[in-house]
DNA sequence: TCCTCTCGTTTACACACGTAATCGACTACG
DNA sequence: CGTAGTCGATTACGTGTGTAAACGAGAGGA
């Protein structure tokens, strides 16, 4: 396990999951919306009914991923942590599970496994020469 | 939801969660083994007992990432499915997932998280230098 | 004012997962 | 030959997760 926090931990709250992640990419993207917005436009991409996507703002907010603010009888969500938070997270979490916490041979894997597109490998190969300044 | 072959699909079978990719793990490193040598290996990383061991190893048969062979009285358990397929897949599935399908992103967030040490430069630069050729 | 619609909250439920005890068959020592 | 140990299989159980219905309070039209 090894989870860092064990006790208490204002800031962050618990994990993301999957299903959450993708109310939380509607929210990234269109700053402070209502349930139904929401809503509409996850259960466009997902399928989800209205209920479900409630379900899932109630356990983001819970998580305190998000923050509601009341804008006339109803609530907007809006997210409290950063996109880019999150995806460096889930990134780093993946390369410690299952590569001992090296890049190198994830990026190995990604090219076997023919993920790495010709533009990507540009924009790394720019990356790279940033970090090595 | 949307698990790639919702058919037919006699080879990978179900995804493989973090339990019991501890267990490959054991197996990937150290090919047929039976179960209490899995145990006492795996055990000893993650404090489980050898009853939580043969149950991971139950599941990872049923999902037919591993196979059993007769050895005397019990079973030796090798794995079926590749290490390289499982990690190049697992790292797929989280670039489509974060970063839509795109690694350079996701290279720009560890970039970020500084999860890149300047080995892991040095050895991605090397890769890159192959993949142009 | 009353009914209906709409919110957010509460409760529900099936299945996956982590963790494990129990069971039935078989072996091997005494 | 019986009894204890070992092995794989079966069953268990709490929690997380995906998916959703039911409920209660307030708003707005009739």
């Amino acid at each position: 396990m090894a989870e860092a926090e064990p006790d208490i931990g204002p800031d962050t709250g618990e994990r993301i999951t999957e299903a959450e992640h993708a109310v939380m990419e509607v929210l990234w993207a269109r700053a402070p919306l209502s349930a139904t917005a929401v809503a509409h436009a996850v259960g466009r991409e997902r399928g989800w009914g209205l209920a479900t996507v409630k379900t899932l703002l109630s356990r983001l907010v819970a998580k305190q991923a998000i923050a509601t603010e009341p804008e006339g009888r109803r609530f907007l969500y809006t997210p409290l942590i950063a996109r880019t938070d999150y995806l460096g997270g889930e990134s780093k979490r993946l390369v410690d599970r299952l590569f001992g916490g090296r890049a190198a041979p994830l990026f190995a894997h990604l090219a076997e496994a023919e993920a790495l597109t010709s533009a990507d490998i540009a924009e790394i190969e720019a990356l790279l020469k940033e970090l090595k300044q």
